[in-house]
DNA sequence: GAATGTGAACTGTTTCACAGCC
DNA sequence: GGCTGTGAAACAGTTCACATTC
């Protein structure tokens, strides 16, 4: 099993590999060192985590390579995902989606909101919470995204996690709980905020 | 100099013993696992790293080990941020940033939209693009968040490093370069959203 | 000669485990 | 007994450096 960390990784080399593929047909490391930031060794180290090899004479073969990496990450089908909370975060990330089928696609929205429910808003259908259960049987729903208000994100959590789903994106500040099979990332922009602020003032004072 | 990761786990002590701080007025290492997901040896480790001191009889107290973390994290005064880039990912920020004033202020937002430029978006004036160092120096501003598309993000993060910001906040799919003294985080949301897409697929199957 | 593949070394982070204290 | 504080051990992640390959 991969480390999240590689697996970072490997998500961007495919995009930057992508990239390269209308250009060229094969890359040194240096190369992808240069494009990613990260080093060579590192880069090296990932792919042999792979299984992939290249060859000294001409690095790695880019469409192999990329092919390798979509299969250790990429499902056959696309993934189906829900978002809870159609508020202005919630709506952002809709948005932001539509760009992005059909390999990510927010098949359905939900919120506790009577006026939300049933409407069409930000290119996606919204639901009434109590019909989360429904829609992620019939829908074969594997991903949530959680943009509610930090006080809700647990007892939503709960419900989700209930109904089958193992995978969830929280954007609020609370931390909820999960059981060990199941995957949560917590993206805390206020926490990012403040993160970067800290490094910023404090920053080496050289050059 | 505290690390990146434990910068993180100490903004989020910070969030949660504000919340204790109602409630009680000492806390032991191991309810504060509860309370985080961390560790009690992480904890002490972490708080150790800080300075602060703890007694076996009754733990923490909250209050002081509180300010110890604040002297740490927090300058005098507010952090005065600039928003770049007014589409829907911008606007849901800056809304989303009404609700933390005044510790973080978002001050300003920028677009090269002339028909955005001038007016007050989602709570916040808006200038033009090409304003940008006269409101930096100005209103003397410290951090960035930037939330252009991701082929306008390399160019505007030259500006913004060129007019003396160091640090930024990127949430634009691209890689973007900065000098090594300013420090930058990335949010790529996309990415995100993969790294949970393969945890959840690949999750371990036992209980 | 310049690249890959990789054992070994190194660095950073977390956990263990226990002395000391109340 | 149950807590903190912390050296030491364990673990994870990254880089080094070099034998090997083309």
């Amino acid at each position: 099993m991969l480390s999240k960390k590689t697996i970072e990784r490997l998500i961007l080399y495919k995009k930057i590999l992508e990239e390269c593929a209308k250009d060229t047909t094969h890359i040194y490391s240096h190369q992808l060192s240069e494009l990613t930031g990260f080093s060579a060794a590192q880069i090296r180290r990932d792919i042999m985590s792979l299984g992939y090899s290249g060859t000294p004479k001409s690095g790695y073969e880019i469409k192999q390579l990329n092919d390798t990496i979509k299969t250790q990450l990429e499902p056959k089908k696309g993934i189906n995902m829900i978002l809870i909370g159609v508020g202005n975060l919630g709506r952002a990330i809709l948005t932001y989606f539509q760009g992005l089928k059909p390999a990510f696609s927010i098949i359905a929205s939900f919120d506790s909101d009577l006026h939300k429910a049933g409407r069409v808003i930000s290119g996606c259908q919204c639901h009434h919470i109590k019909e989360l259960g429904a829609v992620i049987e019939n829908k074969n729903v594997q991903l949530a995204i959680v943009t509610v208000p930090g006080a809700e994100a647990q007892g939503v959590t709960d419900a989700l996690v209930q109904n089958g789903i193992f995978g969830l994106v929280n954007f609020t500040p609370a931390r909820v709980k999960v059981p060990d099979a199941v995957f949560i990332e917590h993206i805390d922009m206020r926490l990012q905020f403040e993160k970067v602020a800290y490094f910023a003032r404090n920053r080496k004072v050289n050059s």
